[in-house]
RNA sequence: GGCCCUAUGGUCAAGUGGUUAAGACACCGCCCUUUCACGGCGGUAACCGGGGUUCGAAUCCCCGUAGGGUCACCA
């Protein structure tokens, strides 16, 4: 049986799209289910479209999301290199190659030379479609004899090749997730193969790269149906083993077309600058148009490569939802290695100017304990910024009205100068003081209850609501609880 | 418009001729919690329409309808 290899074949256009990142996820979740080869291969075959930068963000987006290729195009120390045995891997590598098989086409009779000039193309076009017909090649260098055409090369005129593709004829494959698909060679244009820079199109090179890399599944986009028949046309002429296709569903706005900017985020990278966990996504991803045989949501990576197949794909466009990305991100916050996540949040806080590099090294066992207390209620990393304003300013505002007034009662400041007659018996605020302080305060005033909790939790952070108490005097510490309950005697009493 | 594909709650989705049509997110309620969140329990909510086939259709067929894709020297 034939090794199982799958690629990834993005054109270096821009960012990784996140409907990128899922065929790329569905590539590499097959290949290693069936123990075999997941490869990177760049198709760059539009040089006006090129952007200079967008194959290492391909690769960096790739591996921040934990999917690892084992040929193709490789970043090391911020410079490309190529490692495997089918290489170039990089599409404007293997120009000779195209050109070798073009030839063959022609000589064989499947493909021809057409002269004919953009602007006749346009016309022919604009004028079928005024008489209501399809927009389509009119095959008028078909009839061109090879030696006619060599003359007009020889002559020095401008060529394409195009695809001779036969009349009428049913063009039949199967697809894992579609099932059998026919389309008729007269709905099909005469696809040009060799553009007249001497750069193949798509289906040309996907073709020949494909085979010649040993490629078994072809899993990609939808859009890529149609025009699939001329693929497994040109493996038919060829005579080479055709590949299983499989053609995954569109993941969408919420207005169902294909997921666009306009409607948020849709580059990998935004999703990480976010503070969403690679798990995350990738759990996310996974579940967009496929779903397990047992129905289980949150999964590893390991448990999707080991559950994954082809045959519970979807074969409808699913609506990316923010909202069930933000619980599954959240179950995976919320379970993190607390290093890890104290690692990841610290950019987010040291950008909102909470933290510099001094303070991160320094005190890095409090932010511990901070991105602790705060991880349940987070969806991404970069709400905690909101979340944990309340620790590094010690001039509390009520933050409304409410809150206002709760400070104003009559018993406040009994209570504060309990809190602070307690604090100054100590010299740090240790575990077993922040779980007990409340406790004793009540006994010294008799003030119990919603009367005791509430007006502390205002005087200390200004909030109505957050974290447990005990957590925000711990995390605060003696000095800065003296500062807060000065500054809302000062103010507010 | 031609061709191709698709159609289960608001969303993701189970379901492959016989089910009270799962589950998850979101939403609502209750419990837990002297706050919020987490968690637990419960609730609202779906087979696009019409014809067939069948003892019996969400499941099979046909016709509509709707949505998507594609019709480039872009991928």
């Amino acid at each position: 049986m034939r090794e199982v290899r799958l690629r990834f074949a993005p054109s270096p256009t821009g960012y990784l799209h996140i409907g990128g990142l899922r065929t790329a996820l569905y590539n590499y979740l097959f290949a290693k289910h069936n123990n075999g080869k997941f490869i990177l291969r760049i198709e760059d075959t539009d040089r006006t479209r090129y952007v200079e930068g967008a194959i290492e963000n391909l690769i960096e987006s790739l591996q921040w999301a934990g999917i690892e290729y084992d040929e193709g195009v490789f970043l090391e120390d911020g410079k490309l290199v190529q490692r495997g045995e089918y290489g170039p891997y990089i599409q404007s590598e293997r120009l000779e190659i195209y050109r070798k098989y073009v030839d063959e086409l022609i000589e064989k009779g499947y493909a021809y030379y057409c002269f004919c000039s953009k602007e006749r193309l346009d016309k022919v076009r604009e004028e079928q479609k005024i008489k209501g017909l399809i927009p389509k090649y009119d095959g008028l260098c078909r009839s061109l004899s090879l030696e006619e055409a060599k003359e007009k090369i020889a002559n020095g005129e401008e060529y394409v090749v195009r695809l001779k593709l036969p009349p009428n004829t049913d063009i039949k494959f199967d697809d894992l997730v579609r099932g059998t698909i026919t389309i008729n060679t007269n709905d099909i244009d005469d696809q040009v193969l060799l553009k007249s820079d001497g750069y193949p199109t798509y289906h040309m090179a996907v073709v020949v790269d494909d085979h010649l890399m040993g490629i078994t599944h072809i899993v990609r986009g939808e859009e890529w149906l149609s025009s699939t028949p001329k693929h497994v046309y040109l493996y038919e002429v060829f005579g080479w083993e055709k590949p299983v296709y499989v053609h995954l569903p569109t993941v969408l706005n919420k207005d169902r077309k294909k997921l666009s900017k306009r409607h948020g985020d849709v580059a990998v990278e935004d999703f990480r600058d976010k503070g969403y966990l690679p798990e995350g996504l990738i759990n996310y991803l996974a579940l967009v148009g496929w779903s397990p045989e047992d129905n289980e949501e949150l999964l590893t990576m390991e448990e999707l490569i080991e559950k994954f197949s082809f045959e519970r794909v979807s074969k409808t466009g699913g609506i990316f939802d923010k909202d069930k990305l933000d619980w599954v991100n959240s179950h995976y916050i919320k379970n993190y290695d607390l290093d890890k996540l104290t690692d990841l949040a610290i950019p987010y806080l040291k950008e909102a100017n909470l933290i510099d590099d001094k303070f991160a090294e320094e005190r890095y066992d409090w932010l511990k304990v901070l991105v602790e207390t705060v991880r349940e209620g987070l969806s991404n990393l970069s709400e905690i910024v909101d979340k944990v304003g309340i620790f590094f300013d010690n001039e509390i505002k009520p933050e409304n009205d409410e809150a206002l007034s709760m400070l104003k009662m009559d018993h406040i400041p009994t209570l504060l100068s309990a809190f602070r007659e307690e604090l100054e018996a100590i010299d740090e605020v240790d575990e077993e003081f922040a779980k007990t302080i409340m406790k004793k305060i009540q006994k010294a005033t008799g003030i119990k209850g919603k009367n005791l909790f509430m007006p502390v939790r205002i005087a200390l952070t200004g909030n109505i609501h957050g974290p447990e108490l005990t957590s925000i005097i711990y995390l605060l510490g003696k000095q800065n609880i003296l500062n807060r309950i000065e500054y809302v005697e000062k103010q507010y009493l």
